[in-house]
DNA sequence: GCTCCACCGGAATAAAAGGGAA
DNA sequence: TTCCCTTTTATTCCGGTGGAGC
């Protein structure tokens, strides 16, 4: 029998633009974030107070999405975790990412298990929990007051979810500071006056990028992630103009680098031309959609089955109909009309559809009218799949 | 057995704007 | 013309239930 040939062998001496491409993703943190020079300054003249053994004040970080918030808070935490072991102070940073962890139990619980206590997720009652996250500041090895500052990024997906608990607790927590970070400035509509004043915190916003701050962001990157060459000069300032269009975001321009460069390698390309950077933007939207609906539980889809459907039918969708339609395809495993509710929000949320409300006058009440914000043909793959 | 919490739905309340009375 | 009424559905409030982790 004839040897198969092994793929891995196959693939991995064919050819690649890159040089290391982790330095694209965008979990990836460099040491030098260009254009925020500025707010990681203002953050650190804050948190400087915590080498004195003062707790700083609150932080509250506000930007679009892709404009360097969590990279420039993480930055300047694990600076300050790097000068402060040389410090005669005991001081803690910690991260938690909102949107994996949705409640004010789960943050405290999470908080504990990262300062080194053994906190069970269930079982406790909140009490207990409380009670060991408020011990941890009591006693330490160091016989020092610890200073714990807290990164809560995406806080305003917690505070929708379950509300201001959590910064209740925090703000009531001695020698505890809170950086927030939130995608939405009137996110504090879901802060209670008995929140607001404990929270004395100073605002920041994060601007969105310009086209030739992108640039700048992108050739730092590049210079180290492609292959000396291999980029056409046009590429970057496409990519860049192009991100600057969404809102400046620099994650969406680092993606869109990246994916032109992985079409590059697919089509066994030396190198990176413009072409490729219309066909790896198609190709974001299309795995952004796909990948959103198929993780959505089988209730939503059924909804998008329905809107997909009427909106075939060049239907005008008003929220009734969308109902009949919904319940239609259920054949009798349909939720009531208040979840639709909530799942059409959810999907608007996604920015898979949007909704209008109008009133229809006199008698005749008033409706929602949605709309596909997206591809039918992308949304029918992603559904059959 | 305890707790958390995602999921669910009933009930109350709000909203919009054309129609009709004054 | 002004202003209140009307209707229907949007939206909010809130409590129940059951699965899952401990």
């Amino acid at each position: 029998m004839e040897d198969t040939e092994n793929i891995f062998v196959k693939l991995k001496d064919r050819g690649s633009v890159f040089e290391n491409k982790q330095l694209l993703d965008p979990r990836f943190l460099p040491s030098h974030l260009p254009h925020r020079e500025e707010q990681l300054t203002s953050i650190a003249k804050y948190w400087i107070e915590a080498l004195n053994n003062v707790t700083p004040t609150d932080i509250t970080i506000y930007g679009k999405t892709g404009t360097g918030k969590t990279a420039t808070a993480k930055i300047a935490m694990n600076q300050l975790k790097e000068i402060s072991l040389n410090e005669d102070v005991f001081i803690r940073t910690e991260y938690i990412r909102c949107t994996d962890y949705t409640t004010e139990n789960q943050v405290i619980v999470r908080l504990c298990q990262q300062l080194g206590r053994d906190v069970p997720s269930r079982g406790w009652t909140r009490g207990e929990v409380l009670n060991a996250f408020r011990d941890i500041f009591k006693k330490n090895a160091f016989g020092k007051n610890m200073i714990l500052i807290v990164v809560l990024d995406e806080i305003d997906i917690l505070l929708k979810n379950d509300g201001d608990g959590l910064l209740f607790t925090l703000t009531r927590t001695d020698n505890v500071s809170i950086l927030s970070i939130s995608n939405h400035v009137e996110f504090k509509k879901y802060i209670g006056t008995r929140v607001k004043s404990s929270l004395r915190d100073k605002e920041m916003v994060f601007p969105p990028y310009g086209a030739q701050q992108l640039i700048d962001i992108l050739s730092e990157r590049a210079k180290l992630s492609f292959k000396e060459d291999t980029l056409e000069d046009d590429v970057i300032p496409y990519c860049a103009a192009l991100a600057a269009k969404i809102e400046g975001d620099a994650r969406y321009a680092l993606d869109l680098l990246r994916t032109t460069g992985e079409l590059a390698d697919e089509n066994q390309s030396d190198t990176v031309t413009v072409s490729f950077v219309d066909e790896a933007k198609d190709r974001i939207e299309h795995d952004k959609i796909t990948d959103v609906i198929v993780s959505l539980p089988a209730q939503q889809q059924r909804v998008l089955e329905a809107i997909l459907k009427l909106t075939q039918k060049k239907e005008e969708i008003i929220s009734g109909k969308l109902y009949d339609a919904y319940e239609e395809i259920s054949r009798g495993d349909s939720v009531s009309y208040r979840r639709i509710f909530d799942f059409v929000n959810e999907l608007e949320t996604l920015g898979i559809i949007s909704t209008n409300t109008v009133s229809r006058g006199r008698g005749k009440g008033r409706t929602n009218i949605i709309t596909l914000q997206c591809d039918t043909n992308v949304l029918k793959d992603a559904l059959s799949s």
